[in-house]
RNA sequence: GGCCAGUUGGUGAAGUGGCUUAACACACCGCCCUUUCACGGCGGCAUUCACGGGUCCGAAUCCCGUACUGGUCACCA
């Protein structure tokens, strides 16, 4: 069969692939250096799992002083979402993962959007049927479908491989006749592979893995858009954009045959793999992959809405990313920490909320009050603007109140996100306080005998935090609370209480709750006159 | 079903033949500290590394088998 005939008649138009081969020289790097490449298809947000495998390609290429970039694999265009590419883009730079190359930026190997390099997938396709390496098939789906029950009736593999490759024997002139009728046809590639060879491979995540050498004759260009199958388009694209590590999900180590025959077939060198394993979420006992369209978590936003800053999520990540990051941060402030390929996890781990909560306030433990203000701004400006206009009207107050117990050297761990904070200090602002009546969820199994009085005769915002507890204490004891702890373990029917259970009074009445920081900076900032606002409500709720 | 990969506590995991009577962290529980709420400190939490067998003086670590989990077998990526 004369090939090049085949391939002008099929492909007339197209230009050689040695004018791409030109276009996009080789890049020059060290062995040290690291191209790396994020290459969603844009159907919907960006996810967590992807934003693990972005942010791990972005520290890569960071630490080795190479190149990150974002390629959109869009060949499959039903799939396609509205907006989708700018979503992602957004997604990464609300997540500071910045772009080296890629759509909007740009860069020397672009079109970095797979549909506009329709063009240079024809090229090396026309190439490979020119060198005998691919050929039109003209099966239909129920033809394939055909191959396919046949296989499974005989217990066979199932594929396009073998004797069950028909189309491969087709000559020129039925391939002319059957283009003229317009049937429809896909270009597959002519594998040379041999199935009963087995090879080890290095996955610089999973270590070796055995793998027998692909010899289906997969589909690498479609009979509709005439786009690439996705196959394709990574072994063309890796290689002309110069990737050197390849980093992606594991669920495509078991498509590496097929890559490693592409990439031969193109006479391209193999770029180095990463598969690294999903992040999995128990779901009621079944452990699945975390899924976009099932778990809110696993949506960028979600961490966005809920007010969680993205520090914090990318240092989770980070401990994902890399198992001995955790252990390595404790004792490490900055950020030098290098990521490597050997402790990614080779096993799937599941998400963990609670312990990104955890590293949340310990993240906001350490802020000023001034930075979580500012921030708290920013934050219920996008998502809470009632609230927003709340602290903004009283700014002092509301950074007073995020002061407390903080900055110091044993600071208070209660804010996890930003979202926090309203539902923590809510009572302070009698916009909210006295909008419902707020105690109507307290179990009133105490007596009030004293509280009153104290207010009246005892309690001066004036005193110093020592002599306020040193004079409240005597005052308690006059209504039987005893500071002695022992002393009413051994007796509680000698006493009314603690003096625990009066101070659980005083901040049951100002706050609701018995979870509220330090009493005396809530006294001391709520005032004279909201507490006794407070004081008249709280004992006509206690008589009714 | 075929093929590939994985399996250490509630969770993330350290561990690469003797240093392991299995680190560390989160969660949980208990105690202590304490003038309130917190913070913090200490301790508990896998007699055992999915199970069965083998190699070896010695195995979580090597080999074989089984089970389970996940992935994949598209003109989807």
């Amino acid at each position: 069969m004369n090939y090049e005939e085949l391939a002008e008649y099929l492909f007339p138009d197209v230009k050689p692939r040695s004018y791409y081969e030109k276009k996009y020289p080789r890049r020059n790097l060290t062995n040290q250096q690291m191209v790396t490449r994020f290459a969603p298809s844009p159907t919907g947000f960006v996810h967590m799992g992807s934003l693990l495998t972005a942010y791990a390609c972005r520290l890569l290429a960071t630490e080795s002083n190479g190149t990150f970039i974002l390629r959109i694999e869009d060949t499959d265009q039903k799939r396609e979402v509205e907006d989708g590419i700018s979503g992602i883009i957004n997604d990464l730079k609300d997540y500071d993962i910045t772009i080296d190359e890629g759509p909007e930026i740009g860069g020397e190997y672009g079109p970095y959007i797979q549909s506009e390099r329709k063009e240079i997938y024809l090229s090396f396709v026309k190439d490979l049927i020119k060198k005998g390496r691919a050929y039109p098939c003209f099966c239909t789906s129920s033809e394939l479908d055909e191959i396919r029950s046949m296989q499974e009736l005989n217990k066979e593999r199932i594929g396009y491989f073998g004797s069950y490759s028909k189309c491969r024997n087709l000559t020129i002139e039925e391939i002319k006749e059957k283009v003229k009728q317009h049937l429809p046809f896909v270009i597959r590639l002519k594998s040379e592979g041999d199935f009963s060879k087995q090879h080890k491979f290095t996955d610089l995540v999973k270590g070796e893995v055995n793998y027998y050498e692909n010899d289906t004759d997969i589909v690498i260009l479609k009979s509709d858009n005439q786009l690439p199958t996705y196959h394709f388009a990574h072994a063309v694209d890796d290689y002309l954009m110069g990737t050197t590590h390849v980093i992606r999900g594991d669920e495509w180590l078991s498509s590496l045959p097929v890559h490693i025959d592409l990439f031969n077939a193109i006479e391209s060198p193999l770029p180095k793999y990463a598969h690294i394993s999903p992040i999995m979420k128990n779901d009621n006992g079944t452990v699945r992959k975390l899924s976009k369209r099932k778990d809110p978590e696993a949506s960028v936003k979600y961490y966005q809405e809920l007010g969680i800053p993205v520090e914090v999520v990318k240092l989770y990540l980070k401990t994902i990313i890399n198992t001995n990051f955790e252990e390595w941060y404790l004792k490490n402030e900055d950020d030098e920490f290098k990521v490597t390929f050997e402790k990614m996890p080779s096993s799937g781990a599941l998400f963990d909320v609670e312990k990104l909560f955890n590293i949340s306030k310990e993240y906001f433990s350490r802020l000023t009050k001034e930075e979580i203000y500012k921030s708290l701004l920013e934050y219920t400006n996008k998502y809470d603007k009632e609230f927003n206009e709340l602290i903004t009207k009283y700014d002092n107050y509301t950074i007073s109140i995020l002061g407390i117990e903080r900055e110091t050297e044993k600071p208070r761990k209660d804010i996890k996100s930003y979202s926090d904070i309203k539902k923590l200090f809510w009572y302070m602002y009698d916009e909210y306080f006295f909008d419902s009546n707020p105690y109507k969820e307290i179990i009133w199994d105490f007596k009030l005998d004293g509280i009153e009085e104290y207010f009246a005769t005892c309690y001066d915002e004036n005193d110093t935090e020592e002599v306020w507890f040193s004079k409240m204490k005597e005052f308690a004891s006059k209504y039987k609370y005893t500071a002695n702890r022992k002393e009413y373990k051994e007796n509680p029917e000698n006493f009314a209480g603690t003096f625990a259970s009066f101070c659980k009074i005083i901040r049951l009445m100002l706050t609701t709750t018995n979870m509220s920081p330090n009493l005396y900076d809530i006294l001391k900032l709520l005032g004279k006159d909201r507490i006794n606002k407070r004081l008249e409500l709280f004992i006509n709720s206690y008589t009714k």
